[in-house]
Formats: structure tokens, sequence, C-alpha cells
DNA sequence: TAGATTGTTAATCGATTAACAATC
DNA sequence: TAGATTGTTAATCGATTAACAATC
């Protein structure tokens, strides 16, 4: 189950969590593919066939539940499982990933951060201890982490990205400006490059600007 | 010009950049499209269609030279301008990427952030200071700003991308979970979404260990 | 010139949209 | 039951890949 369902759609899935989370937010019971469309600004088509790929979440003449649907979508997600993150690199990125309380919400919970600059060892941030790097293998071991960021320089990226695969870590989230890429297909990674996204802000002023000429 | 680019070429040109700045990095001056796709797992058709997209910049028998290419993907992503950003949000993202010095050497300089947050303000974060909420509007006329990043509440997003709008700025940098969108088509925006990103990433977790099973 | 590799056209593949029968 | 809206099949569109003639 669950393979073989396109990229583009996974893609996806989180935003239409995040648009029903407003809905209940705003007391919305019940939404059709066609209102949701219009909110989203996708078609209609595109939301069934999206949602048809995981199940029937919907029923004929009535539309979506919507705490119903965003549950489901939670599930698939594995939002309804907890996840430990620990996050490699205790700077200001590494700060505002552990400080962002949101990401509670959704089942991950931040236990640690590891840095080797003795300064920030011993501090606690949102409850999560700063750790020195020496203890990243054990401490990942004794406590069952799934997932780590890694919020470190480019250089140092892929060497601590396969010291945390080696102590079980099946799940990276790399905020350095490489991609990583694993021989072992068990490890998931997602690859943030927010340098990608600043430039492609660039291109998109840039060509606006040509078009005016 | 530039116009009729499909997204899913534009989304690739950054990581093409990127690439390439390692090549010039590790000394290596020209690169055939099929070497290059080895390296970066894609094919070498699409290196060459996303390319000529922009225009012819290989040479037959040859193939690209590295430093060319690399200064011509830079100039359509216009990082051969500079560019002025502020950050509204001096709290760690804020920090981070107002500390992330890289985004310097492709043109983007952080001149100022604002915060309402009275302890904050005065601050200096990497040259660059933290400034009541209230000259948001001013400086940003002053000092012909362009860009703006939003690390602020979810709830905040929508009401200072219209106030630094108005005051000018043409392009947003949104890193608050919200979609946002404007009436006004020459106003280019980047929506981050971190959550969505590790929303896919516990998906890709999850589905392994069902396929697993 | 011969060999290599691009630029570009044509073929294929996949994703999106449209349409409609099924059904609540 | 009639009306509404889904789930799903079929049609379209766009993006990717393959092939090859142009050319350095």
């Amino acid at each position: 189950m669950a393979r073989g369902i396109s990229n583009a759609v996974i893609r996806r899935m989180p935003r239409y969590y995040r648009y029903l989370e407003d809905l209940i937010d705003s007391g919305v019971e019940r939404i059709s593919s066609s209102e949701l469309s219009e909110r989203m600004h996708v078609t209609a088509s595109q939301i069934r066939q999206d949602l048809n790929n995981f199940g029937g979440f919907g029923q004929q003449g009535y539309g979506y539940n919507v705490k119903y649907l965003y549950d489901e979508i939670g599930k698939i997600l594995g939002l309804d499982k907890r996840h430990k993150l620990i996050i490699i690199g205790a700077g200001h990125m590494g700060h505002a990933l552990a400080s962002y309380a949101k990401f509670g919400d959704f089942g991950f919970s931040t236990v640690a951060l590891f840095d080797k600059d003795p300064d920030k060892i011993g501090e606690v941030i949102n409850g999560a201890p700063v750790l020195p790097i020496e203890q990243l293998s054990d401490y990942i071991r004794d406590h069952n982490v799934d997932m780590a960021a890694l919020t470190v320089p480019k250089e140092k990226a892929a060497g601590m990205a396969d010291l945390v695969v080696r102590a079980g870590v099946k799940a990276i989230w790399n905020f350095a400006n490489v991609d990583l890429k694993f021989e072992d297909k068990s490890v998931s990674v997602e690859n943030v490059h927010l340098t990608d996204s600043l430039m492609r802000l660039s291109y998109s002023v840039i060509s606006k600007e040509k078009t005016k000429e």
C-alpha cells in the first residue's frame, strides 16, 4: 500500500492538511471538492484524484467531512505517530527549529541538540538540552531517535549524516546547502535548500522586470 | 524574453548553479551534459533542454565551459544584481537568515530587521540593525528595499506583507505557515513552508515502513 | 577530417483536467 | 425520489526522454 504514489501528489498533501486545519479553526464541518478548490486555487478534479490515491474519504452528494479528512491525511503523513527529532548544530537555525512549538502539534518533539562549541553545551532550548557531539551516537541508540535535522555548514553535512544514520536514524532533514543522498534506501532525506528558494524569488523579480520592458 | 518558461525548469536552475559552483571549486573547467547528468542524477537530455530555454551556452564537441555557464545562470537568476533584503521578525529564524553570510555571495544583503519587542531593538546582527516596526514603511522608501523576508507568526504574515508591499517591496520571502498571494501581479512571493517539508519527511518514513510489512 | 557533443525535433510518458456514471 | 457530489475512466496537456542532424 501507499506505493507508486507520485511525488507531485505527496507534495500537495501537507497543503491540504493546512487548509483543512484552517477550516476546522473557522468551524466548517463539511466541504465539497469544488469549494475547497476555490479556496486553494486548484481544480476540484485534482483534489478528488489526489485523495483517491489513498482511499475514498468523501461521500456522494455530501462532500467531505472536514475533521475526518484532516485526521485521515494526518495518518497518511504519519502525524499520528510520535517522532523524536534531534538537531545537529545549535546555531541560529538549530535554535529556530527547536523553538518552533508548532512542530510539537504534529507529533515531532525535539529531544536534544548537539554542538561542538563548549559555550553552547548545557543550554536548554524549549526543553531540549544542547549536548556535546561526542554523545551523539550513544544518545541516538539510547533514546530511539528517528529523525535528525542538520543545521551545520555544508562541509560537515555529509559526515554528520553518515554518523547519525549509522547510529540508527532513519530520516534526515537537511538544511545544509548540498543534496544528501544515501545508498541505504531505508533512509529518507528532505533537502531544504533555502538558498534555492531565495534564488527563485530573485528570478521571479527579474523576469517580471523583463516583461515590463 | 524569459517568458513562458515552465516552473519545473525554474526550480532546477538554482540546483545547476550549485553543482557548477562545486565544479569551479574543484577546478573543473569544462563539462559535458552527460558528465553533469551523472553527478546530478538527472538525464543529459533534461540538462540540455533546460539550458536551451535560455540560450545556447555550450559548444558542440566540447561541452560547457563551467565558469561561463555558472555566470550565465547567475544572470538568469538575477544574482548579478544587488538585492536589499529586510527581515520582519527578529526571532530565531530572523537571526538565522540575517546571520547566513552565504546569501551575501549571491547578491543579497540584509540591511535591517524589524521587530516590535523593545528588548530586541538596537541589536545588530551581522551588521544589520534591529529597528522598531514603526519605522518600517519609511525605511523601505528611504533605502530602496526590494525584498522582505517574513519570519513572523502566521496570523501576522498577511498584514505585514501588505504593509511592506504598500511601501514598495516587490518580493516576499515568506516563512509563515500560510500561502501568501497578491492581487498585484508585479509582486513575487516564495512561500517556504518548513512544516510541509517535515511532513513529507514523515510520510517518506511511514511509507517505507509500510513497504517492509 | 573524424570524433564528440550540442541544440533541437520527435516520441513517450506521466500528470492534470474533463466528463460522467455511481451513489449517498 | 431528486439533487448534489463523489469516485473513476477517458481525453488532454505538458514535461521528460530519446534520437539525430548540425557543428565545433
